[in-house]
DNA sequence: GGTAAATAGTTTCACTTGTAACTAAATTGA
DNA sequence: TCAATTTAGTTACAAGTGAAACTATTTACC
């Protein structure tokens, strides 16, 4: 016996709805205070953690498109928050990295950041969040 | 002493990207084999499960706002698959329901629906299945 | 060494989406 | 009862997004 198509159980809905608030209290909440959108965020938080990257790398660790690397780090390096430098592996190419502005508004970013995760996901324990993670890792694997 | 912030543990960041993975692989399908859009999809799901819709309705049951369904419903309209017909309780709005092709189409579809979901979901145990419905439900409930 | 194919990144154009303004009907309350 | 406010839904316009075409450089290979 199949089970019937409910949409308040269907998982690719429930996944959609959920991402979906998150991302818009998130979104809401870096443009107001930082004038950020989340793929600018995601940049800068690569190039914080792991310095220098080319556009390319960049997509590959934030799961963008060249296409919304090229215009997020346009927008960012027209704020004077990153720089883009010769690559000298690779003249098509150049490397990207945050200037001393960009440092000092990740450092007031990423607590921020933090805050607003534990918040979001305040309703789950530190299992549950680690379960989630592990279940969304996993959806992800089987869907790309 | 405070987690590091780290873009790939991010949970905003992993719901989201998990989500984007899913939800292009479903679109894809639909639009593929019916040239349907999520957001028409989502009401037609919720008109064969639930009967006679108004537009206000409908958005509440689909989490959708009231121009993404007024832009669906007209679509599917104009395709014959939904009908609108007076609303007796309220003169500004009307009462949304599927034709006999859209119940056709649905039929087709619903199958397809929860196979893709089976699919999408592979990677996960029956029980990982509902542990996730359940902490997307609380993420859920905190983010909105 | 030089031509063909592939790759990195940007730009253009069409389409989608969201915000604000709008129309029409219902509700409120003097 | 009738003017003022609120609500349901649509439309118009602006901004955002994605696919395809484009430029510049690198790689493959004869």
């Amino acid at each position: 016996m199949t089970r019937p198509l409910v949409l308040d159980a269907f998982l690719p809905y429930r996944l959609s709805v959920a991402a979906n608030a998150v991302s818009t209290r998130i979104s809401n909440a870096y443009r107001k205070q930082f004038g950020l959108k989340i793929a600018e965020w995601r940049l800068i938080a690569i190039l914080a953690e792991a310095g220098n990257q080319t556009p390319l790398m960049l997509g590959e660790r934030t799961r963008m498109d060249k296409i919304a690397v090229s215009r997020a780090a346009a927008a960012l390096i027209a704020r004077g928050l990153l720089i883009a430098e010769n690559n000298p592996q690779d003249g098509r190419s150049h490397l990207l990295s945050l200037t001393e502005t960009g440092v000092i508004l990740y450092d007031e970013i990423a607590p921020l950041a933090l805050a607003t995760e534990a918040q979001l996901f305040s309703e789950l324990t530190r299992k549950e969040r680690g379960t989630l993670e592990k279940l969304l890792r996993k959806v992800e694997t089987a869907a790309y």
